[in-house]
DNA sequence: GCAGCATGTTACAATTCGTAAGGATTGCGA
DNA sequence: TCGCAATCCTTACGAATTGTAACATGCTGC
């Protein structure tokens, strides 16, 4: 397992380049971008473990793009704003962020907050091969389902790949780009196709109603959600 | 599913009764302790959901227990103390604190970040799945509306962000603009026919009278407003 | 009422997604 | 090496979602 990502939005080259420092030097990788835009685009491909964002930037408002980071990434979101007011921290924290920075800051505070960040829900990454939701349990180190009836249904690699993609972050707005990645297929060509089969072949063995999918929900032009409560063992 | 509990150690009194009574209206469970003695005894038998730990006691010291319960309680660790030298803010979240707050702080901050560690706890989701309405009921995490009638409604993704929107702030004024932000709409375009169209798809799926529609209300000129009491569980 | 604008609705087209059918690839045993 | 089975991808076409254009309706101030 490689090392957690960090994306950092920032508008001042200064500041990107003392974060990036910082939390190279502390052992993340990063990725840092200056207009919302890029940034949000960028989220939705590579699924980083932190984001780090400037409030106050230019092209947008900021609030509202936490707020939508909140719903939409499993990120644990940090924001940094040079707007001190107690009122401020409060609304930014309401809306979905984990913490809140004030400018100026110690690089050191930051690399701190954000391991904090994230040695809370680091659940998954070891021993974990068996996952229970709904009545099913999946166990990765037999490549077989158990039905809530008890019935054995195998599955494959290419469908544990995407169960498992699933199962790891259950509730969350999975994208596509990031299916990709965490599958390995090369971007651009067809392979979206494939992966909508793979998805079908899973929907099947899940026992979903092709017309109203319970577990499996494809979110139009975005991705797809695992609707499910999930417990790894 | 009871109210999370918050366990509090301050030597203190009157801090000891801010802080209760601050989480108290947020509606949390609170327990309040002064010595340090007392509330790890506590914790082993109440397993409190968070900690509100004051560094700097008389009869122990302080970051050590903060050690202790980060490696055995399950519970977030939020550290309160007079010292502002970022190294202390270090060493504390270092040593396993969740989150760090400087005294003297606004109660309200408190609570704000209090809800941030319940949030990520909390498997996924914060919870805010379900809401109802004029008899309503609206399933996030299934996509679909229970008439009152009982007739299943499926929502897409689309509709899904509008109704959540006015959802998050009945009674209240939302404006388009508000929405295009939250619903990621670029600006300058003509994506306000969009937003219309929207509406008048929730609208039908809503089961109001076009000509006089009762939950969401237009305010010409200025956005649309949704008249319900609502309830999220 | 009328002009001017804001909003509602409908129909349509572009995009995205689902899945059945068939072909390529791999692994394995005879 | 051949045949067979399993797995996976690609193709092709139908279905669903969404935005846009066009037109209808409603609001506001004169």
């Amino acid at each position: 397992m490689s090392a957690p990502m960090i994306a950092i939005l920032d508008d001042e080259p200064q500041i990107r380049r003392m974060l990036a420092e910082a939390l190279g030097e502390a052992g993340f990788r990063t990725a840092t971008f200056s207009r919302a835009t890029e940034f949000e685009a960028a989220i939705k491909r590579t699924a980083p473990d932190v984001c780090l964002v400037d409030l106050g930037l230019p092209d947008r408002d900021g609030l509202a793009l936490v707020h939508r980071l909140a719903l939409e990434s499993g990120a644990a979101i940090i924001i940094i704003s040079g707007r001190a007011q107690v009122q401020d921290r409060v609304t930014g924290l309401e809306l979905g962020a984990d913490d809140y920075i004030i400018k100026p800051f110690d690089p050191a505070e930051v690399v701190a907050r954000v391991r904090a960040r994230l040695r809370k829900g680091r659940d998954t990454g070891s021993g974990m091969t068996t996952a229970r939701f709904e009545g099913w349990s999946a166990h990765f180190d037999r490549y077989i389902l158990l039905a809530p009836n008890g019935r054995e249904v195998p599955f494959s690699h290419a469908e544990g790949e995407v169960l498992r993609l699933f199962l790891e972050s259950p509730r969350r707005l999975v994208s596509r780009a990031q299916m990709q990645e965490s599958l390995g297929g090369a971007a651009g060509e067809s392979f979206d196709r494939a992966m909508d089969v793979r998805i079908s072949r899973l929907r099947t063995k899940l026992d979903e109603d092709p017309r109203n999918p319970r577990l499996i929900k494809t979110i139009y032009g975005a991705g797809y959600i695992f609707l499910a409560e999930v417990d790894w063992r």
